[in-house]
Order: C-alpha cells, then structure tokens, then sequence
RNA sequence: GGGGCCGUAGCUCAGUGGUAGAGCAUCUGCCUUUUAAGCAGAGGGUCGUUGGUUCGAUCCCAACCGGCCUCACCA
C-alpha cells in the first residue's frame, strides 16, 4: 500500500509531519477510503459556470432542470444536518445548500457518468475548505436573498491536505467589500503563485487581461499579414541590445551559449531572406539588477517590416498601442496609479535633444562628450570614464527627462553613438532614425530605420568595440554573420520592440512586474 | 552592492529581559435556509538561523538567510 507521504522528499514529508493540521487531514483522506470514496476520481460532468447560473436565474419562473457545477470549496457553515459552503469556479462563486435528506436519497443511487460516487451526508463531513467537489441541484434563492444550488447529490473530485489562508468578506451597508485578514505576504503570494490564484481571484484577471493583450497585438500584426516566427533564445553571439547576458553551456559542443538580450538580429536575417514582416514574440534575458519594473527574463515583441522607416513605425505603434488599449480596456484612455494616461493618437513627438532642452534649459547639441560630461556633472549625474557621448547623453535623459513623460511621448532621434543598429538621419548629422515610446516614466517601446549598409554596420560594431575596451560591459560585440547577412543586401526596414510586461503594467494598472508575471524571479527557499 | 523597515500559530497580526497572546482556520458537542453563521468547550508555536551579552532572551548585540521599500545599475 503507498501512502501518500512517501511521495514526498525528506523535507517535505518532515514539513507535513510537522502540522497537526495536514495530518488530520491525512487522516480524512485515509477515513474517505475506507468508506469507499475515491478522493481522486477521473472527471465530472459540468453544465454550466457559477456566474453563468447567477445571471439566468429568474425569480418569477426558477427552472426545475438542475444544473451541475465544479469548484473549489472557498468557505463552509455546517448547521447539523445541513450544510452551506461557496464553491469557487474559473468564473466566480456560488453558494451551495446541502441538506442531509436529499444528498443521501442521491447517495444511494448510480455512479455518474465519470464514475463519481454521490458523498453520504457524513463522509461530507470530512470535506474541507479547499477540497475540489462537484454539485448537481436545481438553483433557488435562499431566505437571505442569495441565488444557490439545493444539492441533491455532491461528489468529491479532489481532496485537499494542505490548509488554504482563510479570507472572509463581508459587503457593508455602503456597499463596499470589506476583506478580512488578507492573503497579503507578497513573498508567499509569489513563491506560491497557485495559492495566490485561488484566494485572490482579482490576481486572476490581471493575468487574463494580460493574455488579451498578447493575443490582441497578435491578431493585429497578424491581420496585417505579417509573419510570426521564431529565432533561437541560445544564441553564441549575444546582440541587438546593450545588456549583460546570462551565460549557459552546451555539453555536446563544449561552448557555452548566451540566452538572448534581444531577438533582433535574427529578425533581420529574415528580412535579408525575403520575408517583408516578420515578428515574435517572446522571452529575452538580462543579466542585470531586479526591481519594480525588471525581471530578469520579460517578454518583448518584436517587429521588422520592409521598406519603411521610423515614420511609418510610429503610426503603426500608435495604432497597435491604442487598439491593444480599446480592446483590452474598452477605450483609449487607462488610469493608472492615480493618473489617467491617454492612447488617442496623435502622441506627441519631440527629438531627445529637445527634450532635453526643454526639461533643463540645456543645449546639447553640438556639443563635445567633454561638455556634455560638464552638463551632466553641474546636474548632478554621475558619470565615468566609461560613458562616451552618446551613454551621457542617455544619462541626462533618463535622469531628468523620462520620469516626467507620463503621457505617451515618442522620443525621436539619437545621437549615433547609442544606437549602434540604426540608420543615420536622413538630414541631421550625428543623429540616427530611431525613437523611443515613453509613457509613465518607463521606456515602453524602442525602434528605428534599421542601419542595412553593411559598411557602416560594420564601423559602428568597431566603435562599440573600442567602448567595450574602455569597460562598457554593455557594448555590443561584433556579429560576423550578421555583417555577412547585411552584404547580402536588406531592404529598408523599419524596426520595434515592445516590452510586453511594461505594456501590461500600465494596462493592468499595476505598479510592480512582479504582478504581471506569474512566476517573478525570487531567491530559492532556503 | 549601499541605506531603511520587517521575519511570532495554517493565514492576518498584537506583545514582553523571567521560555507567549488575539481573530479567523482546526478539533469535540448542539443546530435541516446560513452567510465575517451562532453557542459551549479543546488543541496548536525550538517567536527566521547561528553565535554573543546576561543568573535568564522571542525581546538587547552581531553575523547570516529570506522579504519589502529606496538608491545605484539597467529595459
């Protein structure tokens, strides 16, 4: 005979050991056997969800079909010989009445369908809160007012041992949920993201609307008639960004890989390959600090369409931003925190070098790296032997710029040096094609004309090679092939990338990633 | 990595230099339309870990492990 324990490893069969609580409810598990109750059946058949049967039902005609429902036991009142407990579903609550008479006339006849046993009123006795079941009932409001199922038979589907934190509610005379002792400890939430699920079903929406949101920028590329792919996350030259990368090995070659930064330069082999539009959508990795608003790996989308340029990307990205917020939300405007950011386009665009006028009163342009290190310095940011023209430049703006964008803004056109993948300006010099999408002080979106003249391409990978020499661990290394890739010819193409998280933040109404990712990085327990 | 705050029962939290308490949950009894169900009773904790100070530490000190906030770095 196994026992359940013997599953577990040491520590965990010692943890279970430990609680006096698991225990007992190990001892209902093995009381439900003996009884011929098999705690873990095969299915059970459902009609219908809870919200679904609190809004058709009618007061002036109740049906007498029953109906049949699965869920999680959320709380549960014994009253002697009959029982109300509120059952949790994908789609809401609704409250159960069991009485012993009627589930024990069920009891004594067939299985369903799925095999299920109809629970003997006192072998539901040893059903818990967080135990899974299965109703079947007519649906009737009770004294209380409140629409529930008059069980006529209820059949266990999955017997819980570990107790659930306990969260009551109660609606006050105003109308407001009133939420005792919360499922609060964000590092439980976390570490326990399913426990999180289940007691803070709001958490649950979050993530839905977060799945819409990939889907609709989906559909909208896909309408669009551009292709979906895929390019390797082990990649050995890392490229297309200015991070550090997480390193990883393969044993068969004996080399190690880098996990992407960025998918970029994979995309735009596609595109020397012929296709026209081409994006993914999927995880990138960084090797870098962690807070509100980063994760190690995130999600970005990104996007290479031929023979456009930035222009053109800006309107797309304001019409793919937009959409994504109407459908989504319902309309183009989103509060966030205790702001209202507004996706009606046109968005304002302004070049970085304005804004940064604009913001300090400074003028860079023109300037010398030596003066702008000057400007930097009399605004207090530091800065490094390291840091060339184009990473102060950087400096200056995300430190006094940036965090005052809350309104969707495009920044457009920087300084060549950092934006070693970009085409130059067409008409001012020292400048590439490129701009970013800030809203609410983050970066949301970065894009450009793509640099296709591989000589230049080339030149610009040389200069990062020099600032890499100077310790910017960031530089970009040289990518050979995809020099090669570019002698072959790219058309012109416009190029984006999204962060994913970012826009689900601001959608979501969310002030950390960490609560649009189910799974955010944490230290390992112990 | 720096700074601040935090870690006490399954959950949410009080608390004290003399080895701990509440509410909910759990268990026993009563209760066949309750709803933060109720009434009566009961059990449950090496107070994050390891050292130190002390006659004595959960409390004071240190280090460590985790977390949150913040700064730095970045997306």
């Amino acid at each position: 005979m196994s026992h359940p324990e013997e599953h577990l490893s040491d520590k965990e069969s010692f943890e279970l050991e430990q609680n006096d609580l698991v225990k007992r409810r190990f001892a209902e598990l093995e009381e439900l056997k003996k009884r011929g109750v098999n705690p873990y059946p095969y299915g059970f058949e459902v009609t219908g969800f809870s919200s679904e049967i609190l809004e058709s039902f009618n007061d002036e005609a109740p049906s007498s079909e029953p109906v049949s429902v699965a869920g999680r036991i959320m709380s549960l009142r014994r009253m002697g010989k009959a029982s109300f407990c509120h059952i949790q579903d994908s789609k809401g609550r609704i409250q159960i009445y069991l009485k012993k008479d009627d589930i024990e006339a069920a009891s004594g006849k067939e299985e369903t369908e799925a095999g299920n046993e109809w629970l003997k009123y006192d072998e539901f006795k040893l059903i818990d809160i967080g135990d899974i079941i299965g109703v079947v009932g007519k649906v009737f409001r009770t004294k209380m007012g409140e629409i529930s199922v008059h069980a006529s038979g209820v059949v266990l589907l999955s017997k819980s041992i570990r107790p659930l934190p306990i969260v009551k509610e109660r609606v006050d005379d105003h109308g407001n949920k009133i939420v005792f002792d919360p499922f609060s400890d964000k590092e439980l939430r976390y570490r326990q993201r399913y426990v999180d699920l289940v007691v803070n079903t709001e958490v649950r929406e979050v993530f839905a609307k977060r799945a819409n949101i990939v889907s609709s920028i989906r559909r909208f590329l896909d309408d669009k008639g551009y292709l979906e792919v895929e390019t390797p996350v082990l990649q050995p030259i890392y490229g297309g960004a200015a991070a550090r990368p997480f390193i990883t090995h393969h044993n068969a070659l004996d080399i190690d890989f880098y996990l992407r930064i960025s998918d970029e330069l994979y995309l735009k082999r596609l595109i020397v390959g012929g296709f026209e539009g081409v994006y993914e959508i999927g995880k990138d990795f960084r090797n870098e600090g962690m807070d509100r608003s980063h994760n190690p790996e995130f999600s970005m989308l990104e996007l290479y369409v031929s023979f456009k340029d930035y222009n053109w990307m800006m309107r797309l990205v304001e019409e793919l931003v937009n959409h994504t917020c109407i459908r989504v939300t319902g309309g183009s405007k989103v509060k966030v925190g205790d702001k209202e950011i507004d996706f009606t386009s046109p968005w304002k665009r302004v070049t970085m070098l304005d804004s940064i006028r604009e913001a300090t009163g400074e003028d860079v342009t023109g300037r010398s790296e030596q003066e702008v290190a000057q400007i930097a310095r009399r605004h207090q940011i530091e800065i490094d032997a390291s840091m060339g023209y184009g990473k102060i430049i950087d400096a200056l703006f995300s430190e006094l710029v940036e965090p005052g964008l809350i309104q969707p803004t495009f920044i457009t056109d920087y300084p060549v040096e950092m934006s070693p993948l970009a085409k130059r300006h067409r008409s001012k010099v020292g400048l590439v094609e490129r701009f970013e999408l800030i809203c609410n002080g983050h970066e949301l979106a970065n894009a450009f004309s793509e640099l296709n003249d591989p000589t230049d391409q080339r030149s610009r990978f040389e200069e990062q090679a020099r600032l890499r020499a100077r310790g910017d661990e960031e530089a970009m290394v040289i990518d050979d092939d995809y020099l090669r890739a570019l002698e072959y010819g790219m058309p012109p193409t416009a190029g984006l990338g999204i962060g994913i998280d970012r826009l689900s933040m601001i959608l979501t109404n969310q002030e950390s990633i960490r609560d649009v990712v189910f799974f955010p990085q944490v230290k390992p327990e112990k």
